[in-house]
DNA sequence: GAATAATATTCTATATATTGAATATCTGGT
DNA sequence: ACCAGATATTCAATATATAGAATATTATTC
């Protein structure tokens, strides 16, 4: 390891151009090392975080005594280490209380989990950068694939990114180019995957059968929470030799049965 | 509702205190924000925030649009609210993914919530200033007593605020000042607090029967991470005239019991 | 539907958060 | 136990985030 090491990954570059555009960089560097501790296996020291980011160690460490004092980042006097501290679960306490989404799909989710023998997901989406998973029912009998609460993925990944492609209003140039970023196990080209989007307008769900996870299908359903503002989805993913069996069919009719009447019930119409 | 009112809460107060010692204060303000929308049963408006906290309305934007960039806040265009956003879960799934102590607890709230048909809790302790839940088992054979991850409590309350008081090494003053600002359904004097302290401090584990909650019996005893940092507690709660019917102190012993196992998987040691 | 009040947003001067170098402190190897 | 290499922390100059007034937009009242 030479002493000039020019580390400027993805997340370097995001970070830097959110930094100077933005009137509170402060904030970005913040949420910066919330996610790098979030995702660092063990507590993390003040270099590293400085470096891994590509800020200047004093400034980190300023904003690690904010974070520390308002009890998001955990810090521990013998080994001068951060991690994340308990305090966020508190916020996520109080995101799930509020969310009315939530407690309308869990019910949704537990039946068809039941009934199909699949996992079921209730996802959020948030803008043309990520959906979160906020909901789960495993249905406990097969293999569980594993998917947790707080889970994110980029958005137009999957069934359920057929869906924000078809539904979401995009421009096609947007679209293509965050297309290009996807990192799938077996990739569609771009064509073939215009078309599944163009199917999954016309019939009202989105289907992946194997493109993102080798052997998995999955199939989405979008909600509205108002018109034309797509904002979560009903998802169902299982193996995909198993969903053969039992015929897919069924299992779609009722993803989309759900996803309406969810959209009704949060007060939402489709564009 | 005149013209001119001027609301400066306690909250408000900390927070104007914490801005000019940081050398972030961006972040403070971020965080009371995300608090405030925490707490608040419907989405905000700029103004609604800005006023509430004491703050700066183009300020308080441009920390809003930080927090909605990094998708810590939802804004939605149309009523120009804002409120949190899913993006707080992926904190706390990482949160709970890294954090040993909620995997060692979990099976052991299990084991006595079912023994002793009470609720438990494991929590965090966060310096002087509060403790959060991170684990609970329900009994789900008795009435149910309300608690959820998340939640946040004042250090010195309780069962497990005489093991923090008993414990944690704090100055006498500096325990008084804090005593003097809890709130209880049936308060001790601080005479008999400072008892209960010493009592606590001899017997291992702390106990409050009515004091918070009239009705309901707390206990609770610490767990160390290193030699005497207090960072954790396990705690059991029921309604005290069920509990006088099996008995205290098998619980108290079991509760005991735990504790020191999990102060030394943990690898600490009491001071 | 016009007028008014309230709210959101832009703009600019200035107080200050950020930087980068200097200093203190810790860590690991011999 | 010492010394190097690395890490954490302080400090003062300056680039810039912030406050407050000005403007645009939205909501409410008559």
């Amino acid at each position: 390891m030479t002493t000039r090491t020019r580390r400027t990954s993805e997340e370097d570059r995001k970070l830097a151009k959110t930094l100077k555009e933005s009137k509170a960089p402060a904030i970005s560097r913040a949420a910066a090392i919330l996610r790098l501790l979030g995702k660092s296996e063990a507590p993390l020291g003040l270099q590293a975080i400085a470096r891994a980011l590509g800020l200047v160690p004093s400034t980190c460490l300023y904003v690690l005594r904010a974070l520390v004092a308002e009890e998001f980042v955990a810090f521990d006097p013998d080994t001068k280490r951060y991690s994340l501290e308990a305090g966020v679960l508190t916020l996520a306490r109080h995101w799930l209380k509020r969310n009315q989404f939530t407690d309308l799909v869990q019910p949704e989710l537990d039946r068809l989990s039941q009934a199909f023998d699949v996992t079921m997901l209730g996802v959020n989406i948030v803008g043309l950068d990520h959906m979160i998973v906020v909901a789960v029912s495993q249905s406990g009998n097969n293999f569980q694939l594993s998917a947790q609460i707080g889970s994110r993925f980029p958005a137009l990944i999957s069934a359920t990114g057929r869906c924000i492609a078809a539904f979401g209003g995009y421009p096609d140039a947007e679209l293509e180019s965050r297309f290009n970023t996807l990192r799938w196990d077996d990739p569609p080209t771009l064509d073939e995957w215009k078309g599944q989007v163009e199917q999954t307008r016309a019939q009202g769900f989105g289907v992946d059968e194997g493109n993102y996870i080798t052997g998995v299908t999955v199939v989405a359903a979008p909600v509205w929470k108002s018109r034309g503002a797509l904002s979560h989805a009903v998802v169902a993913t299982g193996i995909g030799s198993a969903l053969k069996r039992t015929g897919l069919p069924p299992l779609q009719d009722a993803l989309l049965s759900s996803a309406q009447t969810l959209t009704v019930q949060l007060g939402g119409e489709p564009a």
